[in-house]
DNA sequence: GTTTTTTTTGAACAATTGTTCAGTTAATAT
DNA sequence: ATATTAACTGAACAATTGTTCAAAAAAAAC
């Protein structure tokens, strides 16, 4: 009978997060317009609303897919059973896949504030699932008597924070390569909860 | 003969800086307009323009002042010889200045993007300048054998970014208190570069 | 009280914003 | 080929944006 739905649509959606992104990370949410969007995709303004039912949902959905991206990438990862190994491990997986994203992690704490509520929460969920993970590892590592560490919970913010860090100066024609960061973090980090 | 200059000036542009800074906290620079902040301070929109040249100076002179207040407040500080004490003293100064000062914290480092270049280099160079004070706390530190550590730079980056991130999850109703923090972040330190 | 200057108003400017939608084009299934 | 629907255009909507400026108001010096 007629047109089988999504063969262009397959394309253009992805697209559309993808230059979105681009836009967003480097002018900022709010001072992106649908028009400039539309215009590198190479669409009229009118076409967006296709895929998305209004702008905010352009950030929400890249920001959601990016937490959700994270956590399965995560929990695809085969994991060492020695609690400072893990530990190890988990400081070279933080870096590694947020130095791959620079834009996703920019927008993810710089355009928190323009979800709604209810997006925001979702969000907040996310995060906090990711932190719990690296608790998990403190903890149990404390309990096997590995590590010493009395505030397990703020030891696991003030780690994130401190390798959320190095997306804001790492380039990557730099005099450290990205092992070498590595390497001096994980050091750091063993250190802080030894 | 006629009325001397700043009479109600001398009030009325912190004022506005004041209210600015509210607003850009709360809903970021790009998404506040000039009627807003001029209806805050109870103003026509033009009249913000016999203070300010333009949007984009009211924010610029917001940061500046921040990060130059910054360093100014550290060198009236009365400082500490032994290095593992005033590496502590760091850590209790960053926190209890940055926890007091919330707004300009947040929109130091979430509106950099909408500055001119001219404006992002001033910053940039005042940021150092702090980066650059923690960085030699550390570097004598390990020339007098108090500690242990081999990239400095990266060190102080890693320490600045674990304390900057207090700010984005303390509530003065929380489980935890300031002093508790300070506590908690000088052994974290410590440990980190021991 | 008059003069002088600071400070504010209020309206206007052109440009841009997110969103809607009737109509057009284009692809695909029959 | 034809019918059907997916995909897009293009124009319009009302609202809002930063900025300017002549004119009015208000305050202080004389």
């Amino acid at each position: 009978m007629a047109r089988t739905l999504g063969s262009y649509a397959k394309l253009t959606k992805p697209k559309i997060s993808e230059i979105a992104l681009h836009l967003f990370a480097e002018r900022g949410y709010a001072a992106v317009s649908m028009r400039q969007i539309a215009f590198k995709v190479g669409l009229q303004v009118g076409a967006l609303y296709n895929y998305f039912p209004d702008k905010q949902t352009i950030l929400s959905e890249l920001l959601i897919n990016h937490m959700e991206n994270l956590l399965q990438a995560w929990h695809r990862q085969k994991l060492p059973e020695k609690p400072d190994k893990l530990l190890e491990f988990f400081v070279d997986f933080h870096i590694e896949y947020h130095l791959n994203r620079p834009e996703e992690v920019f927008i993810a704490y710089m355009e928190l504030r323009n979800l709604t509520p209810e997006n925001f929460k979702k969000i907040e969920k996310l995060r906090n699932k990711y932190e719990l993970i690296l608790n998990k590892i403190l903890s149990d590592g404390v309990t096997k008597n590995f590590f010493l560490c009395e505030e397990t919970k703020i030891a696991s913010l003030a780690i994130i924070g401190m390798l959320k860090e190095v997306n804001t100066w790492y380039k990557a024609d730099g005099r450290i390569s990205v092992p070498e960061i590595k390497n001096i973090y994980q050091q750091i980090v063993l250190k802080a909860v030894t």
